[in-house]
DNA sequence: TATATTTATCACATTTTTGTTATAATATGA
DNA sequence: TCATATTATAACAAAAATGTGATAAATATA
């Protein structure tokens, strides 16, 4: 997980900086807000820690920049407690904060707390044995690596993130073929054909609804 | 559009509305019955997701207000199928459901859906333990999925999209085989039969009108 | 460019659905 | 009540939809 620290004293960037990698994230920095969106933009940010005062581009100007590019959980580092008063009238999306002086550990295990929080946001699905993980971009069952094809991942993924709802041909198309494929219906079957073959036990969760279309539905079974 | 998220669980309220902001949406929040109709009467609210367990005010008695003061689609949320059950017998106007744990995706994929529905199009209807789910395309009586072909689904379906009018053959064959079926009036007889047949108890509000044609009619008993 | 992989389409098999027919049952009205 | 009209039912053949395997076209990769 890449952790992005903005601050504009070295010395916090430090030891926080220290702190974390020790926890195994992988740090960026920025000194102010505008290196901040310039840093964020080259790198995959999956975390921020952001300090309000800063010279440049403030916090809250460089938290509103960032969100407009990715909607990542941000954690504030401020001052006082006033400061933070403050920004609570903006209804920024920051997820927690922590007042200076503070200490690295309780920044450590809040970044845990919000990730935890945010899990169900992870592109992770879990349906018994198998296992989607779309960062990852893999598929596994009982902890198997499945070796899909690209059309089949995503065929796959477009299912399970409209579980348990009746998809039509039409809709399969345009969403995961996109809305210029002008080609044959029936060419869903046999993706679907093959996908289930390759999904195994778990091929029969994609359900054929006659006339209409198909359907991911999960039902564990006891 | 504006929509109220009712939960009293923090963190699903978040996670949704992270979601639906997203897609554009303009959100609201309320943590229980009293809180969202008080948030429901300031502002001109488009779509409702509830929460049936909270404290104060639960989902029931919270969408009988609600729709006293204004016709809305609702969404429930269920921690389990048995509470929702239970919401049957309510026979509350109730648009969609999901149960807990759900997907957020899912959660979005069936607002839009139901969005896409007028009023006459719904996607829910409940009579007793009957349950027509235009969404899963599926029919359950009393929680257990009724296997329909797809002519009696369609059938089923023009009949509860149609209650208490009484429907001539030629309409239903305009209307679910379509204006270029040149059969017999006498299929639809037969369609009659399988799908009464199909749906038990509930086959008997399929009611016959003689020299004219059918009529779904749902009277609650005793 | 050659090779391997992936994708789309076709043709046929299999399954499911549908419409029709013939016959039984039921309702209607004289 | 009975004759008649109308609907319900069951059986079955025809039609339609989906599953499947093979193959050709397209695309990516070395």
């Amino acid at each position: 997980m890449k952790i992005l620290i903005v601050d504009d004293e070295e010395l916090i960037r430090q030891v926080l900086k220290e702190y974390l990698i020790l926890e195994k994230y992988q740090i960026y920095e920025a000194e102010n807000g505008l290196e901040a969106i310039e840093v964020f933009k080259k790198n995959d940010i999956d975390f921020v820690i952001m300090d309000i005062m800063m010279p440049k581009m403030d916090g809250y100007q460089a938290i509103k920049e960032l969100k407009k590019i990715k909607n990542v959980p941000v954690l504030l580092l401020s001052a006082r407690n006033e400061e933070f008063d403050k920004l609570l009238g903006f209804e920024i999306g920051v997820d927690d904060y922590v007042t200076k002086p503070f200490s690295p550990k309780e920044v450590v295990a809040r970044i845990k707390a919000i990730s935890k929080r945010n899990e169900i946001n992870k592109s992770l699905y879990v349906f018994d044995d198998l296992l989607i993980d779309d960062v990852a971009h893999e598929v596994k069952i009982k902890n198997e690596l499945i070796m899909l094809t690209p059309k089949e991942y995503d065929l796959l993924k477009y299912f399970v993130t409209n579980q348990n709802i009746a998809l039509t041909r039409e809709q399969l198309l345009n969403n995961v073929w996109g809305y210029d494929f002008y080609g044959d219906d029936r060419t869903i079957d046999t993706h679907v054909k093959t996908l289930r073959q390759h999904l195994g036990l778990y091929g029969k969760y994609i359900k054929t609804i006659r006339k209409v279309g198909y359907k991911f539905e999960f039902k564990k079974e006891n």
